[in-house]
RNA sequence: UGACUCGGUACAAUU
Protein backbone atom coordinates (compact mmCIF):
# COMPACT_ATOMS: atom_id res chain seq x y z
CA UNK A 1 0.00 0.00 0.00
CA UNK A 2 2.75 2.31 0.62
CA UNK A 3 4.79 1.43 -2.94
CA UNK A 4 1.07 1.95 -4.49
CA UNK A 5 0.57 5.36 -2.63
CA UNK A 6 3.79 6.54 -3.45
CA UNK A 7 3.59 5.46 -7.52
CA UNK A 8 -0.20 7.54 -7.43
CA UNK A 9 1.36 10.27 -5.88
CA UNK A 10 4.24 10.20 -8.20
CA UNK A 11 2.30 9.92 -11.59
CA UNK A 12 2.98 6.64 -12.35
CA UNK A 13 -0.80 5.01 -11.99
CA UNK A 14 -0.55 2.53 -14.09
CA UNK A 15 2.71 0.90 -12.78
CA UNK A 16 0.12 1.32 -9.55
CA UNK A 17 -2.88 -0.22 -11.09
CA UNK A 18 -0.80 -3.16 -12.73
CA UNK A 19 0.08 -4.22 -9.16
CA UNK A 20 -3.24 -4.34 -8.02
CA UNK A 21 -3.97 -6.43 -11.51
CA UNK A 22 -1.53 -8.90 -10.30
CA UNK A 23 -2.66 -8.85 -6.80
CA UNK A 24 -4.00 -12.81 -5.56
CA UNK A 25 -5.19 -14.76 -2.67
CA UNK A 26 -1.83 -14.53 -0.91
CA UNK A 27 -2.17 -10.95 -0.69
CA UNK A 28 -5.44 -9.66 -1.80
CA UNK A 29 -5.90 -5.86 -2.11
CA UNK A 30 -7.76 -4.52 1.39
CA UNK A 31 -9.85 -1.33 2.05
CA UNK A 32 -6.42 1.15 2.23
CA UNK A 33 -5.26 -0.67 -1.59
CA UNK A 34 -8.39 0.72 -2.93
CA UNK A 35 -8.73 3.86 -1.52
CA UNK A 36 -4.92 4.64 -2.49
CA UNK A 37 -5.90 3.69 -5.53
CA UNK A 38 -9.19 5.47 -5.95
CA UNK A 39 -7.71 8.49 -4.63
CA UNK A 40 -5.00 8.33 -7.23
CA UNK A 41 -7.60 7.45 -10.50
CA UNK A 42 -9.64 10.50 -8.98
CA UNK A 43 -6.66 12.77 -8.73
CA UNK A 44 -5.97 12.37 -12.15
CA UNK A 45 -9.25 12.52 -13.46
CA UNK A 46 -9.59 9.19 -14.43
CA UNK A 47 -13.10 8.97 -12.36
CA UNK A 48 -14.80 6.08 -14.79
CA UNK A 49 -11.36 4.25 -14.04
CA UNK A 50 -12.08 5.14 -10.11
CA UNK A 51 -15.74 3.71 -10.34
CA UNK A 52 -14.48 0.40 -11.90
CA UNK A 53 -12.49 -0.41 -9.47
CA UNK A 54 -14.73 0.84 -6.74
CA UNK A 55 -17.32 -1.80 -8.17
CA UNK A 56 -14.62 -4.12 -8.25
CA UNK A 57 -14.27 -3.67 -4.22
CA UNK A 58 -17.75 -5.62 -4.03
CA UNK A 59 -17.67 -7.93 -6.80
CA UNK A 60 -14.19 -9.21 -7.06
CA UNK A 61 -13.10 -8.77 -3.25
CA UNK A 62 -15.72 -8.10 -0.80
CA UNK A 63 -14.02 -5.26 0.48
CA UNK A 64 -16.36 -2.89 2.74
CA UNK A 65 -16.01 0.69 1.24
CA UNK A 66 -15.42 3.51 3.64
CA UNK A 67 -15.84 7.11 4.57
CA UNK A 68 -12.46 7.56 2.39
CA UNK A 69 -13.14 5.81 -0.34
CA UNK A 70 -16.19 7.68 -0.83
CA UNK A 71 -14.13 10.81 0.14
CA UNK A 72 -11.64 10.43 -2.58
CA UNK A 73 -14.78 9.92 -5.23
CA UNK A 74 -16.70 12.51 -3.98
CA UNK A 75 -13.76 14.69 -4.48
CA UNK A 76 -12.49 13.72 -7.67
CA UNK A 77 -16.26 14.35 -9.44
CA UNK A 78 -16.37 17.55 -8.18
CA UNK A 79 -12.97 18.52 -9.22
CA UNK A 80 -13.85 17.47 -12.55
CA UNK A 81 -17.19 19.26 -12.64
CA UNK A 82 -18.96 15.83 -11.86
CA UNK A 83 -21.42 17.67 -9.07
CA UNK A 84 -24.44 15.26 -9.76
CA UNK A 85 -22.41 12.60 -9.63
CA UNK A 86 -20.59 13.77 -6.62
CA UNK A 87 -24.26 14.71 -5.23
CA UNK A 88 -25.20 10.91 -6.12
CA UNK A 89 -22.09 9.22 -4.51
CA UNK A 90 -22.66 11.09 -1.42
CA UNK A 91 -26.36 10.25 -1.53
CA UNK A 92 -26.12 6.14 -1.77
CA UNK A 93 -23.02 6.39 1.02
CA UNK A 94 -24.61 3.78 3.15
CA UNK A 95 -24.36 5.33 6.30
CA UNK A 96 -23.58 8.82 7.30
CA UNK A 97 -21.27 10.89 5.34
CA UNK A 98 -18.71 12.20 7.92
CA UNK A 99 -16.77 15.86 7.98
CA UNK A 100 -14.77 15.18 5.29
CA UNK A 101 -17.45 13.43 2.44
CA UNK A 102 -19.72 16.97 3.32
CA UNK A 103 -16.72 19.36 3.02
CA UNK A 104 -15.83 18.00 -0.33
CA UNK A 105 -19.41 18.04 -1.80
CA UNK A 106 -19.36 21.44 -0.29
CA UNK A 107 -16.56 22.70 -1.30
CA UNK A 108 -17.72 21.76 -5.18
CA UNK A 109 -20.18 23.15 -4.99
CA UNK A 110 -18.60 26.66 -3.26
CA UNK A 111 -16.57 26.54 -6.51
CA UNK A 112 -19.40 26.13 -9.17
CA UNK A 113 -20.65 29.13 -7.23
CA UNK A 114 -23.22 27.21 -5.50
CA UNK A 115 -23.23 28.16 -2.02
CA UNK A 116 -27.00 28.21 -1.06
CA UNK A 117 -27.16 24.36 -1.88
CA UNK A 118 -23.64 24.43 0.24
CA UNK A 119 -25.37 26.54 2.90
CA UNK A 120 -28.26 22.89 2.89
CA UNK A 121 -26.04 20.81 3.29
CA UNK A 122 -24.04 22.78 6.81
CA UNK A 123 -27.70 22.82 7.90
CA UNK A 124 -27.52 18.74 7.27
CA UNK A 125 -24.86 18.54 8.72
CA UNK A 126 -25.85 20.56 11.67
CA UNK A 127 -29.20 18.55 12.29
CA UNK A 128 -27.04 15.25 11.94
CA UNK A 129 -24.68 16.27 14.81
CA UNK A 130 -21.96 16.53 12.05
CA UNK A 131 -20.07 19.21 13.48
CA UNK A 132 -18.00 21.52 11.21
CA UNK A 133 -14.24 22.22 11.94
CA UNK A 134 -12.67 24.83 10.61
CA UNK A 135 -11.64 23.76 7.54
CA UNK A 136 -15.16 23.24 6.09
CA UNK A 137 -15.86 26.78 7.66
CA UNK A 138 -13.07 28.26 5.58
CA UNK A 139 -14.41 26.39 2.66
CA UNK A 140 -17.87 28.06 2.98
CA UNK A 141 -16.00 31.56 3.76
CA UNK A 142 -14.36 31.03 0.15
CA UNK A 143 -17.44 30.32 -1.43
CA UNK A 144 -18.95 33.30 -0.14
CA UNK A 145 -16.08 35.52 -1.23
CA UNK A 146 -15.63 33.68 -4.80
CA UNK A 147 -19.55 34.46 -5.79
CA UNK A 148 -18.79 37.82 -4.31
CA UNK A 149 -20.95 37.55 -1.13
CA UNK A 150 -18.07 38.89 0.89
CA UNK A 151 -20.39 40.46 3.57
CA UNK A 152 -21.92 36.99 3.69
CA UNK A 153 -18.20 35.43 4.21
CA UNK A 154 -17.79 38.82 6.87
CA UNK A 155 -21.50 37.80 8.59
CA UNK A 156 -20.11 33.71 8.59
CA UNK A 157 -16.95 34.76 9.91
CA UNK A 158 -19.08 36.90 12.90
CA UNK A 159 -20.51 33.58 13.93
CA UNK A 160 -18.34 31.01 13.16
CA UNK A 161 -17.24 30.39 16.91
CA UNK A 162 -20.74 30.49 18.26
CA UNK A 163 -22.49 28.54 15.77
CA UNK A 164 -20.18 26.31 14.83
CA UNK A 165 -17.43 26.44 17.70
CA UNK A 166 -14.66 27.30 15.20
CA UNK A 167 -12.37 29.86 15.77
CA UNK A 168 -11.33 31.60 12.57
CA UNK A 169 -7.65 30.25 11.79
CA UNK A 170 -4.94 32.54 9.41
CA UNK A 171 -6.57 30.72 6.30
CA UNK A 172 -10.16 32.24 7.34
CA UNK A 173 -8.88 36.14 7.50
CA UNK A 174 -6.71 35.47 4.48
CA UNK A 175 -9.67 34.05 2.31
CA UNK A 176 -11.86 36.94 3.55
CA UNK A 177 -9.15 39.54 2.89
CA UNK A 178 -8.65 38.47 -0.65
CA UNK A 179 -11.86 38.45 -1.22
CA UNK A 180 -12.07 42.17 -0.24
CA UNK A 181 -8.76 43.00 -2.14
CA UNK A 182 -10.55 41.54 -5.57
CA UNK A 183 -13.77 43.73 -4.76
CA UNK A 184 -11.91 46.46 -4.40
CA UNK A 185 -12.25 46.96 -0.79
CA UNK A 186 -9.36 47.62 0.78
CA UNK A 187 -10.01 50.18 3.57
CA UNK A 188 -11.73 47.21 4.83
CA UNK A 189 -9.08 44.61 4.00
CA UNK A 190 -6.62 46.89 5.97
CA UNK A 191 -8.88 47.58 8.79
CA UNK A 192 -8.91 43.70 9.55
CA UNK A 193 -5.74 43.01 9.07
CA UNK A 194 -4.47 45.84 11.28
CA UNK A 195 -6.87 44.48 14.10
CA UNK A 196 -6.00 40.49 13.97
CA UNK A 197 -3.77 39.38 16.09
CA UNK A 198 -0.47 38.64 14.98
CA UNK A 199 -0.93 34.48 14.88
CA UNK A 200 -3.21 34.93 12.35
CA UNK A 201 -1.52 37.28 10.24
CA UNK A 202 1.33 36.27 7.63
CA UNK A 203 3.67 37.47 4.80
CA UNK A 204 1.10 36.25 2.51
CA UNK A 205 -1.79 37.85 3.96
CA UNK A 206 0.52 41.31 3.73
CA UNK A 207 1.26 39.97 0.16
CA UNK A 208 -2.38 40.33 -0.28
CA UNK A 209 -2.89 43.37 0.73
CA UNK A 210 -0.20 44.92 -0.98
CA UNK A 211 -1.21 43.85 -4.29
CA UNK A 212 -4.09 44.89 -3.14
CA UNK A 213 -3.46 48.39 -3.02
CA UNK A 214 -1.11 48.35 -6.42
CA UNK A 215 -4.19 46.91 -8.07
CA UNK A 216 -5.97 50.18 -7.27
CA UNK A 217 -2.86 52.57 -7.25
CA UNK A 218 -2.73 52.85 -3.92
CA UNK A 219 1.32 52.56 -4.19
CA UNK A 220 1.91 54.67 -1.46
CA UNK A 221 0.06 52.43 1.05
CA UNK A 222 1.74 49.53 -0.37
CA UNK A 223 4.89 51.25 0.12
CA UNK A 224 3.52 51.57 3.62
CA UNK A 225 2.35 47.99 4.77
CA UNK A 226 6.22 47.05 3.46
CA UNK A 227 7.24 49.31 6.04
CA UNK A 228 4.64 48.07 8.52
CA UNK A 229 5.38 44.41 8.01
CA UNK A 230 9.20 44.91 8.28
CA UNK A 231 8.04 46.64 11.39
CA UNK A 232 6.07 43.59 12.55
CA UNK A 233 9.08 41.29 11.79
CA UNK A 234 8.07 39.62 8.90
CA UNK A 235 10.38 39.54 5.91
CA UNK A 236 9.21 40.71 2.29
CA UNK A 237 9.53 37.25 -0.07
C1' U B 1 -4.64 -9.04 19.25
C1' G B 2 -1.76 -5.03 17.76
C1' A B 3 1.36 -1.88 14.57
C1' C B 4 2.04 0.45 9.76
C1' U B 5 0.08 2.49 4.93
C1' C B 6 -5.00 5.90 2.27
C1' G B 7 -9.30 11.34 2.22
C1' G B 8 -10.76 17.88 2.88
C1' U B 9 -9.43 24.66 2.91
C1' A B 10 -6.90 30.32 1.42
C1' C B 11 -2.86 33.41 -0.41
C1' A B 12 1.48 37.68 -6.31
C1' A B 13 1.15 39.24 -11.46
C1' U B 14 -0.88 37.94 -16.47
C1' U B 15 -5.18 36.00 -18.90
Amino acid sequence: NMILDKLCKTDSIGVALRIYEGLDEKCEPDVVTFNTLIHGLCCSGRLEQALEVFKQMDDRWCVAKNSRTYAALIRGHCKFGKLEHAQMILRAMEGEPDLICYTNLIQGLCRTRRVSEACVLVDEMVSRGCKLDVVTCNVMVDGYCKAGRVEDAWEFIDRMLDVHGCHPDTVTLTTVVTGLCRTRRLGKALEMVLASERSLTSVGLYNVVISGLCRVERVEYAVEMVKLMVQRGYSPN
